[in-house]
DNA sequence: CGCCTAAGTTACATATTTGTTACCACAAGA
DNA sequence: TCTTGTGGTAACAAATATGTAACTTAGGCG
């Protein structure tokens, strides 16, 4: 689920809208002034930034620039109770995705953070991707998505993992990875690299420890084991 | 410059809105019911849709749900006299992108038309590889390839690369990419391995050397330019 | 079981990548 | 011109990634 962050110095609005995100399922940071609030905008990872303009410390209107300036796709919001067309027409120019006016209630605000998600860039599908057991493989990223933790990997493992990928299902040998992966003659050449690359990945993937099997005398599959162990022995 | 479709029954309005757009550079089409507007939103090419609700024929929900099934990402805004949070929560709900209600200002309308617009996809691209002078950058498999030769990108430099990429054209401060790539808040933090990264890299694109430029004092961009198309010999 | 070989894994050596410091070159304004 | 700050890059240090050797565990077969 999306991280939102408020900033926002009134104690009351503050808190109902961090239990209201809350209870839509987001998590939550609240700050109530615009100095914490700077610092966490700028030094956090998250989805959404919620911001008042009126605030004791630095001014919405300082963060959002600064913000739009070091991370330009970042989705903000401004929630004011400044209702001039003049004041949303600056916070806009100036940025933010949306300006909704104090007071406002609670499902517009849901809805248009909703809105504003649906185009951020967070939410943008990953080109190349791979789904074994509960990771999601990003073949362009490098990257390995588990459902609540994002691990690298590295660019031996990931060449591995995307001729694996490639040839889903049908079991490779040692000698087939070395020569295409790492493009080594595998005659003569008794190394282990291959295990070794094998043994990081299924760390990798513990959570899924069968996505990775070993036949004994043959090489190495990638997938679910539900297929191959049908076709187990056809032929031979 | 982007293309809005505009349907919208009063004439009043529906002219006002038109020229106003067509005075901010905009190329427009109005449509005055639901089932040309229906026709035109779903058959012609265009950039930003402006919906009003209560339309003669199609309404402008049938209008939302058909475009968005078969557009999934096309911009939309609703324009609308009901003024309900009840009405607005379910235009957006049904995946307009904003919904302003009537009666608006011009400049609140031009500055939500460019908010939305700032993040339509056709603005932003996704692609798995760029082509900078004489090479062609290759994001996935981090490779730079020129006529006669492949060099590999370390994980680094592909971060850095893909990032110049997106933002093609635009001039790319350190700072930015200091939060955006290695994710470090550039507050305070003096270090220089951007400039390093950038230098390394140009190693790399040796055979462009005006692939990737410095703007004194603001950044960097990659890209090909007007500037330095002015500063070269006009195709000899 | 006892044997042999395949596969998993740990510990360590090597290589590569990444970031820091420092020094030099250059641009822009006085 | 000089001055100041920005940018380029070499040289080194630290962090990562990769591969080897050696030891342990497990499979297959008599």
């Amino acid at each position: 689920m999306p991280t939102v962050i408020t900033i926002e110095d009134d104690r009351a609005i503050r808190v109902g809208i961090c239990d209201t995100l809350k209870f839509a399922g987001y998590r939550v940071a609240g700050y109530a002034d615009g100095n914490s609030g700077m610092t966490a905008s700028l030094s956090t990872d998250y989805d959404l930034l919620l911001l008042d303009l009126v605030l004791p410390g630095k001014s919405g209107m300082e963060i959002l620039s600064k913000v739009r300036e070091l991370r330009p796709t970042c989705p903000i919001i401004i929630l004011s109770a400044k209702g001039e067309e003049s004041d949303r027409v600056r916070g806009l120019r100036a940025g933010a995705d949306d300006y909704i006016t104090k007071p406002f209630g609670v499902d517009e605000l849901l809805a248009r953070v909703e809105a504003v998600l649906r185009r951020s860039p967070s939410r943008r599908e990953p080109a190349a991707s791979v789904k074994i057991g509960g990771y999601e493989i990003d073949l362009c990223r490098n990257e390995i998505c588990s459902q609540d933790a994002v691990e690298g990997l590295t660019p031996r493992e990931s060449d591995v993992i995307r001729y694996l990928a490639i040839h889903r299902e049908r079991t490779i040998s040692r000698d087939e990875l070395l020569a295409n992966v790492w493009h080594i003659d595998p005659r003569g050449s008794n190394t282990r690299v291959v295990d070794i690359t094998i043994s990081r990945l299924r760390e990798k993937l513990s959570l899924s420890p069968d996505a990775l099997r070993t036949v004994h005398g043959k090489g190495y599959t990638l997938g679910d084991s539900a297929d191959v162990l049908l076709n187990e022995e056809p032929s031979s």
